[in-house]
DNA sequence: TAATAAAGTTAGGAGTGCCTAAATTGTTTC
DNA sequence: GAAACAATTTAGGCACTCCTAACTTTATTA
């Protein structure tokens, strides 16, 4: 059942994967993460957060005790911020080059990070990189693209 | 629980999604699919298609009668011709612009698939036609950036 | 500090999607 | 056409992830 994906070798299910980010992310706007918090911010329950959370806690990712704050491990931390990573990378290579609305890129990446395979995310990167360079190749191609699709279907 | 998606108004689990696809292929191929086509297709058991099977039965999308072929109605298959639209755009991107090698491209492709949004492929999509028109304002980038890329960590 | 409100947990249940083992039906082949 | 084999279905179970309702703990405040 295991899959030898991050650094402690666990392929997490999509679901804690978004626990982990919003845990993630509220310590970093909060320092603390409260139950609600989650809960909230993932739209869904407090019984689902407090289920996911003891999955977390099993697996050492997670620090909490009952009718407590959340926090995350180091090795917890770690993963997270790898998740996060993935979440940017596809939400900047949606919006900057494809010239989806931020909004709309975030919500895809959302669900798309949990699915690609790291190489391709190193790629999307490299690309975007490549793209937005004045210097390499490209000459910002990025920009252009986006002004070709204006026109495109008029 | 339905959200908006498809011509029929319905949002399919992407495990349902898969189980059409398959059918898709395999009906493309060999006329008929098999229960046991679909199974080794998928890599999952007979129980599992059978039951699957019977759930795109009550949805209206496959035909089928106990302990005989498979075949998509009409509606099943435009959503699966769909699915495999995306499908393919996203490979042609992964394997064309990336670079990544045609197999990982098609198998990146067949998870994200599931969490991408018509917006996004369809941008993609003319993305591709415009990274690699020599007519474009990009004259062939994509090209140049496997180029750059192979040259970038040396 | 006792009452109330807010936050969190427990209990129990539903849907999905997979599995194994066992029964059933269909197809060959002697 | 009956035996043997292949394909499919049924039965039963498990893991995951969510839910509602009810209960417990913690925080607020009058």
């Amino acid at each position: 059942m295991f899959r030898l994906q991050n650094e402690i070798g666990l392929k997490l299910s999509s679901s804690l994967e978004d626990y982990l980010e919003s845990i993630y992310l509220i310590q970093r706007d909060q320092t603390v993460a409260r139950m609600k918090d989650i809960a909230s911010r993932l739209g869904v329950t407090a019984p689902s957060v407090t289920g996911a959370i003891k999955s977390l806690n099993k697996l050492g990712l997670v620090e909490h005790s009952n009718y407590g704050y959340v926090k995350l491990s180091e090795t917890g931390g770690k993963i997270a911020a790898d998740i996060f990573r993935v979440h940017q990378a596809l939400t900047d290579f949606l919006h900057i080059i494809l010239g989806l609305d931020y909004q709309k890129a975030e919500s895809d990446a959302c669900r798309i990070e949990h699915s690609i395979e790291p190489e391709t995310v190193r790629r999307l990167a490299d690309f975007l990189e490549f793209a937005i360079s004045p210097s390499k190749g490209c000459k910002g191609c990025a920009q252009k693209f986006n002004e070709w699709y204006l026109e495109k279907d008029k």
